[in-house]
DNA sequence: CTGCGTGCAAAGTATTTGCAAACCG
DNA sequence: CGGTTTGCAAATACTTTGCACGCAG
């Protein structure tokens, strides 16, 4: 798994205390997170935290490629860990119960290919079910 | 393909001046549009129309299984018709260039299936590519 | 030093709610 | 007639911007 750390400065961003610490953060967590509950959860470990800058350091961190966002419905912006290497395709799986994200191997549909008369470009594949851990909880 | 008004009865909904219109908006056009360009079209043909009116509406029609909500990154909602059956499980792609919809059939993931090592529960799948149309267009 | 990164306050956008009037069935 | 549905105004939720100060490189 990559250096957190070390793809923030890859990436030519300066590695502050503020992003430091939000990398951590996803890498420990392991779930996703949104913007808000990023801020709650830096407040109570490092004190105050201003959300325009949790936002702004989301977006970069996305745009480096160590988080990803996540596909959704509703107006509620999303954001996980994505310890995977960059150039490689997969999904990811959302466990309903505990929030934990895996990762699906394996991918069927690609660019370029023809589907219904189109010709892809990309695509969103998103999954959520249980994980190992929550599965013997609901049965 | 089901008669739009005819689901909407079905679904225990009243079928008002303002809702058959929407209905019929989405059946005539086949491309995705958010409230606001729902409300900008209603506005042109049948004179003023309310937003909040067009949100439930949306939601209305979408639970109905008439509209179907579309998956995505930003913040902004979208909706577009669904002229499939009901139980037909599909997915949808897009068109990049004129946003035109259409039905991908033979979804290889289903309920209940283990993927990484999780049970799937439900999933998101939608395409982004170039119609038969447009394809010429960006060869 | 230099310019990116930060917090704060304030501005934007998108969506939702409360309510009285209008309307379908 | 009675419960939905509607438009409007206002409230809410979420995100972005402007700006002066602070800190990494």
């Amino acid at each position: 798994m990559r250096q957190p750390l070390e793809v923030i400065r890859n990436a030519g961003l300066k590695l502050t205390p503020r992003r430091r610490e939000i990398a951590l953060l996803f890498a420990e967590t392991l779930k996703p997170l949104s913007p808000l509950e990023v801020q709650e959860l830096l407040r109570k470990r490092f004190g105050r935290c201003g959300l325009p800058g949790v936002y702004r350091n989301l977006e970069a961190l996305a745009e480096c490629g160590l988080l990803l966002r996540l596909a959704g419905f509703g107006r509620e912006r999303k954001y996980m860990f994505c310890p995977g290497q960059e150039k490689h395709h997969h999904h990811h799986i959302i466990c309903v119960s505990c929030g934990k994200v895996g990762h699906v191997e394996g991918c069927l549909y690609h660019e370029g290919m023809m589907l219904g008369g189109y010709r892809v470009l990309s695509h969103i594949v998103q999954f959520e079910g249980l994980c190992e851990n929550c599965l013997p909880k609901k049965p």
